[in-house]
DNA sequence: GGCATTTGGTACGATATCGAACTTTATTGT
DNA sequence: ACAATAAAGTTCGATATCGTACCAAATGCC
């Protein structure tokens, strides 16, 4: 293994972390008002994954301390957007479900941000997105393991 | 040009955003008491690219709003890891120098950091990175430009 | 040259993020 | 069964982030 490889690993997350704040930057022009892509990112994972999820599942998805996604989740709340109930199977814990407006509020920002990406499509084309994503999800398992 | 492939765009920022944000935490993890990724990434740029540079220039790089930019400034400044002087050329500006200590701390910081990347080596390799980060770069570029 | 506009940077306030400590309930070990 | 430990979530305090409004210097325009 060479050393100089290593400076490659740091442009990678370099990149990588200019690209959430740009593309953090660009969603959020498009969310309505006051809503962060952190609040988008647990709406849209409720639908695409699973409803019902416990707050540490949807903390550990997103790679954020379980605090962090307790505010967010109170965010939500607060709007009427998640619903949070105790969880029958224990008592710790709760269940994170999407009301209608939630769905409502996703729905329409997935649409309102679907245009941009249409034209993206022009510039980067899909298929080196279809490329792209199985290596960065690869990635990101690598380096879920090593973290602890 | 397909709807389906839209879909694929949300999940490619979402890997994105995971990423970033678990890569600051293991990043951090390595980085001395107090001092966050986004002094690292001032410091490590200094060097990599150019000393001497507008505080604007630096927000632009990392896409970050200026007023954060300042802050995160302020944060260096205050622990004598960069210097602010003035911009001769232009008396609203200044120039953002790296100190000897700076150079130090960040010095460290790659030695510490490189073991993690070392290990990652095995898992996925260089080659993979050296494909990666052209297309994340030329994305970048892409979301940039499309950004006003 | 002088006024309008633009540009670089900061001050301030609001909110997001996150680590440490805490509460409550589960689980484990004996 | 019960004490010890672990796990889920929240509270709290510190600080990072960022939008708005602002100041000062530079640039454009006539």
């Amino acid at each position: 293994m060479r050393d100089a490889d290593i400076p490659l690993y740091f442009a990678l997350f370099n990149e990588i972390g200019i690209l959430s704040q740009l593309s953090r930057t660009v969603l959020e022009a498009r969310l309505p008002e006051g809503l962060l892509v952190s609040h988008f990112g647990v709406l849209n994972h409720l639908i695409r994954v699973q409803d019902g999820q416990t707050p540490l599942r949807l903390a550990r998805a997103f790679q954020v301390p379980k605090t962090s996604m307790t505010h967010t989740l109170a965010g939500l709340e607060k709007r009427a957007l998640i619903e949070m109930r105790v969880n029958p199977e224990d008592a710790r814990s709760k269940c994170v479900w999407i009301t209608e407006a939630g769905r409502d509020v996703r729905d329409r920002a997935i649409r309102d941000i679907s245009a941009d990406m249409e034209a993206m499509v022009g510039e980067f084309a899909p298929d080196r997105v279809a490329r792209l994503v199985p290596e960065l999800a690869e990635l990101r398992k690598i380096l879920d393991a090593a973290r602890d």
